[in-house]
DNA sequence: CGGCATCCCCAAGGATACTG
DNA sequence: CAGTATCCTTGGGGATGCCG
């Protein structure tokens, strides 16, 4: 999204979180490889409207925060497989409890 | 943030929840009023660097999303107050856990 | 005080073509 | 297959001014 950073305020951690999730296809992202390790083609099947320009990018971005592993295999073709780290898998959870809220946000009427 | 909106994909709930806080100084906001209602003016100078028409507008759509409460006092001068409705502070609840996941994320090297 | 209206800008993202 | 390179578009947000 982009989410105001300032620095010292006692939200800086969500602030953080936000920094590292902020970006179209991400959660989607994480959201996909959390149930398998996948490669670059399956993720652009699996996470549908994603250019693959901007899923590069993000995938880089994702990598350089730590929340996800690349891995190259060396082969023709080339083969390269993106799974979550275990800082991202925490992530994922972290985002469960949005998930959550989320889901019963959505519910016309809930009890 | 702005993310990709795949409905019935499960992971809807977490797209939802973005939806909601996506807006450069939603979560500020919505952390500030964690503590008490605010004014307006008030959350200009808590918020420092957000406009008055964009806080304006993200105030709007967070009432709209029903996650805050505007409560109009009919005096002179104009007196509005904004506090967070249970929607709200279950949001901001979901949202501890994104926030203690960037503190953890931010330690240079963590136990 | 608490806004809304207007104009402007720029970075994120989309489309397409090309490459190791 | 798994990307880069290039060009272009969009809209969220910044700055400023006016109003009840």
């Amino acid at each position: 999204m982009a989410v105001a950073q300032r620095p010292g305020a006692d939200h800086c951690g969500v602030a953080a979180a936000m920094a590292v999730i902020d970006g179209k296809w991400k959660v989607s992202v994480l959201w996909e490889l959390e149930r398998c390790p996948r490669r670059f083609g399956e993720l652009r099947r699996l996470v549908p409207g994603v250019s693959e320009k901007v899923l590069a990018a993000q995938l880089r971005e994702l990598e350089t925060d730590g929340v996800i592993h690349r891995e190259v295999y060396e082969q023709v073709p080339p083969r390269v497989e993106y799974s979550l780290t275990p800082l991202g898998r925490d992530l994922n959870t972290a985002l469960e409890a949005l998930g959550e809220w989320g889901t019963k946000y959505l519910l016309p009427d809930s009890a």
